[in-house]
DNA sequence: GCTTGCTCCTCTAGCGACTAGAGGATGTAG
DNA sequence: CTACATCCTCTAGTCGCTAGAGGAGCAAGC
């Protein structure tokens, strides 16, 4: 990994595109970088690793306020535990509750993919497991 | 199933809220049900179980363009299965490498929890394995 | 030096899929 | 007959980007 890299190198390794990085400086998620004489942003090897680090939790399905609080975790590494720990208890449960709706559903899925292509959509089980009522009407969110 | 329902007795037995509703009628994935003399939407069991149906396929996390096409095969039920089948193989595969990535970060979040009490966030993995360069960078959508 | 073409800058506006609120009409219970 | 819940339409806001306009700067070839 290179030392200091512009917005577009830096999009390259991390695999977060240069208007959504200028967006995360936006949002106070990432620190305004320093800049070149002609105003360009120059990041270090520590921003493209925090980059890298949002763009995991992003695809893990974190909103950006729980990715907050992390980074805060990360910038206090002196912090008390209990404060560290309430936290990651609280990001564990959320782990948890998503790995077992992603898990239900899954099933759904596959049960879903039962049809074999014999005489249309009426056999076809993708619908109807959908439309089906035993289902259950509670909130997952 | 009640015969027929006002706006806020279908939120309550299908658990989609009243403004989306409305929302899901505004671009067309909902036909307009008809009025009562007070211009009061009156919904039919098979709107119902159309709403259930687009409630359950949202969770699932099938986007409003892939129910609507899926709808469409519904509507026209001597259409091969073939395309439907295959979103849902597409969601099957998103959601098994969503599940395996979060489980993933359920072990990380273990870890640092089971850290507590010895100097603090430094020796826990978490924010170290999200920021890992070894994850894979490929795109995801 | 000069031109070509890429990258970068800021800014505003748009997207999907809702959600919230204003302001008003109607239905129902005491 | 008066509360109060429920409904109506409408506009605007949310989140997390994404696209585009319009312009400046840098590196390389001639």
């Amino acid at each position: 990994m290179k030392k200091h890299a512009a917005i577009g190198e830096a999009a390259r390794i991390t695999g977060v595109k240069a208007p959504t990085i200028r967006y995360y400086e936006q949002i106070g998620l990432l620190p305004p970088p320093p800049r070149t004489d002609a105003n360009r942003r120059h990041y270090s090897t520590n921003d493209l690793r925090r980059l890298s680090f949002i763009r995991h939790a992003r695809e893990l399905g974190f909103e950006v306020e729980a990715i907050r609080t992390l980074l805060t975790l990360q910038d206090a590494p002196d912090q008390p535990c209990k404060e560290a720990d309430a936290i990651a208890r609280a990001r564990l449960a959320e782990v948890e509750h998503r790995i077992a709706r992603l898990t239900a559903l899954k099933v759904e899925l596959s049960h879903m993919i039962a049809c074999d292509g014999h005489g249309g959509i009426r056999q076809c089980r993708v619908i109807e497991s959908l439309a089906d009522e035993s289902h259950d009407h509670g909130r997952l969110d």
